[in-house]
DNA sequence: TCATCGCAATTTTTT
DNA sequence: ATTGCGATGA
């Protein structure tokens, strides 16, 4: 693209600003154009679900560089990195259009995008000398963390304490929320965790033996991308460096970050010059995470002056019959801080609350109507089945296996949480950071004759060394594993070595892998070998082996694994994803599986009434990512777990509370059953489901 | 003392 | 599918 860049008029023709309305040009031109080139005071904008908001924030940006902001110097900080680069491509297509366009150097010019964590991390590599940190630091993920909490938990003795010590999971929960909220252990104890308030001083050792074990292993958990951004931001020298870096800060779904988070951003920007912030309370659903909607009401009066807000109501997105029901469940909210959405897509179809019978028949409901849209003409991709947990898919992805039908599921277990996966990598990161146990442990112990134990000593000495990798080369090995030791080390010096290059690396673990993966694994081997491939071809993507590590960790791949790969760009497939990763997305048609009180709200969300006021935000955001069509599904009765395949213990569940009879109005309600000539309803539809299970397994056989 | 195997119990949402 | 526990065997 050649760019005219010597052409400075003072009219820049922003055509694109006509097609925005005024709100959200008002938010698009806020501090834009002051003369001089001074940097418009704090910005908070409110917008609705289906407001624009993306398309909002992109012109802001476009409109900022297009009046002579320097890209390089606009930090965009996103929900997901999948966020980020939708809002980049949209930035260089408006910027595109305008006639002296400022688009030719913008692809890497918007360098500064990405989550708070992704920024944070490599912020800190870049700092690490500053801070006394050594910039080859791994990055745990969450199970990582948990399993390095074990281990100290187990060198502290908790491990077989009379009552039950909280499980691993439990305890990095307990650590990251009063990290994450910045609230004292006591106080974190008694609002969300009562049950483990006993343990409080085990609890505050096991910290501290936490954080000194993570310095000791020079790895950082998704939480220190936050603190440390955050205590290098207590220094005045180091703050003023880092904040001077930008000249704007924008932030989408502020609704959903937490006190530590909204702490680094006043530390950037402390007068909230160039600050921009968006996001919608009654969206908030990661207040699990310790997200905040106070971090947006408060946001105006953290400055002085307070900063502008401005809302956007108007919905482009759903239809009036659509967005009338999704009005009537929020209208329900214990408290509300924003108005109602409107829209002017008149539209004679209500949304629908459709009965059925089990998951099984809520199965072949979704299945025939993605289907008889489809005829319709309406691509599958246009359609969405959304749910609360990721396992609420199950049955559904069983019928539209048996169907043909293809679909990507988002959200719930990733294939890099698979145990051959989470190998494979360890054997990386343990080259990368020989200080990393977890990665150590957790490879070490694949080599046949090494248990916990062995594997300890070996860290042990490592620990016990300056050059821990000499130390390791230096050991003769568990030995029990004599046999296999020589291949370890060989593997790992070529790993450290860089011989094979990247990504030829990951070729050289797998095949060091395999035999293992083998002999662990002999029932599905040929399965997760073909994932490892896949993983190989994802390796592929990334410059260095350095990069592979942190990004995956930070930003895995979010389609979940399961079917034969990823499905090609130009395929088309239905969309399944939990409602937590449909944040920000739209379909012209969405189903909402198992609207039931114990799925939504989910049974483990009811102890408090934050808790089921989040549930309930969280069918408001399920309902409003539909634009023409809308159907929530109650299934009647739930077969219970732990029984033979031919048990019929069930359960029976009713509609969810947050649809009580007034708004039953909005909805067309009917009910659904199996219609097909020739097919008995009932106990025999249960034993299909048993069969096609069955063929399912035989297919990777 | 340590590794391994079998058995039972459990599983929200995610950077 | 994974985690935690106790028993067993080297």
């Amino acid at each position: 693209m050649i760019l005219d860049a010597d052409r400075d008029e003072p009219e820049v023709s922003a055509v694109y600003l006509d097609k925005l309305n005024d709100r959200q040009r008002a938010a698009v031109e806020h501090g834009v154009g002051i003369p001089g080139g001074a940097v418009g005071g704090p910005l908070l904008i409110i917008a609705g679900a289906g407001s624009g908001k993306t398309n909002t924030l992109a012109h802001r940006v476009a409109h900022l560089i297009v009046n002579g902001a320097d890209p390089r110097r606009i930090l965009l900080m996103t929900f997901s990195r999948r966020a980020a680069a939708e809002m980049g491509r949209r930035v260089e297509r408006i910027c595109a259009g305008v006639p002296d366009g400022k688009a030719g150097a913008l692809a890497d010019a918007l360098a500064w995008s990405g989550t708070f964590h992704g920024i944070g991390a490599r912020l800190l590599r870049e700092h690490a000398a500053d801070i006394g940190l050594d910039p080859q630091f791994t990055i745990h993920d969450r199970e990582d963390s948990a399993d390095l909490v074990n281990l100290v938990r187990h060198q502290l003795g908790f491990s077989k304490t009379e009552s039950r010590f909280p499980a691993k999971a439990t305890c990095l929960a307990i650590y990251s929320r009063a990290v994450n909220a910045q609230t004292p252990l006591a106080d974190v104890l008694r609002a969300n965790f009562p049950w483990a308030a006993a343990w409080e001083p085990q609890l505050r050792d096991l910290f501290a033996g936490y954080v000194e074990a993570k310095q000791a292993q020079n790895v950082l958990d998704y939480d220190d991308l936050l603190l440390y951004w955050a205590q290098t931001m207590s220094e005045p020298a180091l703050a003023a460096a880092i904040g001077g870096r930008w000249d704007h800060v924008l932030v989408d779904e502020f609704q959903d970050t937490n006190r530590l988070q909204a702490a680094i951003l006043t530390a950037l920007k402390p007068a909230g010059s160039g600050l921009t912030v968006v996001g919608d309370d009654a969206q908030s659903i990661y207040s699990f995470r310790a997200a905040t909607v106070r971090n947006i009401l408060d946001f105006p009066k953290t400055f002085s002056p307070p900063a502008d807000v401005v809302t956007l109501d108007r919905n482009y997105r759903s239809t009036q019959p659509i967005l009338a029901a999704a009005n009537g469940v929020i209208d329900l909210a214990r408290e509300r801080f924003t108005k109602n959405l409107w829209t002017d897509r008149e539209a004679a179809e209500r949304p629908r609350l459709v009965t059925v019978r089990d998951e099984g028949d809520q199965a072949r409901y979704v299945a025939t109507e993605v289907l008889e849209n489809r005829e319709a003409g309406m691509r599958l991709k246009d359609q969405a089945v959304l749910f609360r947990a990721s396992q609420h898919s199950g049955p559904l992805e069983v019928e539209l296996v048996r169907r043909n039908i293809p679909f990507v599921k988002f959200g719930g277990l990733k294939f890099l949480d698979s145990a051959h996966v989470k190998d494979v990598l360890a054997a990386l990161r343990f080259a990368e950071n020989p200080r990393d146990r977890v990665a150590g442990f957790r490879v070490m112990q694949l080599l046949p004759g090494v248990g916990p134990a062995s594997a300890q000593a070996v860290l042990d000495a490592m620990a016990g060394s300056s050059d821990p990798f000499a130390a390791l080369t230096g050991h003769s090995g568990p030995p029990r594993a004599a046999a296999d030791w020589p291949g370890f080390v060989a593997l790992l010096s070529g790993l450290r070595a860089r011989s094979a290059g990247w990504p030829g690396e990951i070729g050289q673990v797998r095949s060091w892998y395999e035999p293992y993966l083998e002999r662990i694994h002999d029932e599905d081997a040929v399965m997760r070998k073909a994932d490892l491939l896949q993983l190989e071809d994802i390796a592929a993507g990334y410059p260095s082996r350095e990069r592979f590590l942190t990004e995956l960790t930070l930003d895995p791949p979010d389609a979940t694994s399961g079917q034969a790969g990823p499905p090609l760009r130009d395929e088309d497939y239905l969309i399944l994803s939990t409602i937590h990763s449909a944040k920000g997305q739209e379909w012209r048609s969405v189903f909402v599986l198992n609207a039931v009180d114990g799925c939504i709200p989910s049974d483990l969300g009811v102890g408090t009434s934050e808790e089921v006021e989040e549930e309930r935000r969280l069918l408001y955001v399920a309902m409003t990512r539909a634009r023409d069509r809308l159907a929530l599904v109650v299934p009647q009765r739930f077969f219970t777990h732990g029984q033979s395949a031919t048990g019929d213990r069930h359960v029976y569940a009713s509609r969810t509370r947050f649809i009580p009879p007034p708004l039953l109005s909005l909805f067309e309600c009917r009910a659904w059953t199996v219609a097909a000539p020739g097919q008995v309803p009932g106990p025999r539809a249960q034993q299909v489901r048993i069969d096609v299970a069955a063929r399912m397994r035989d297919m990777w056989r």
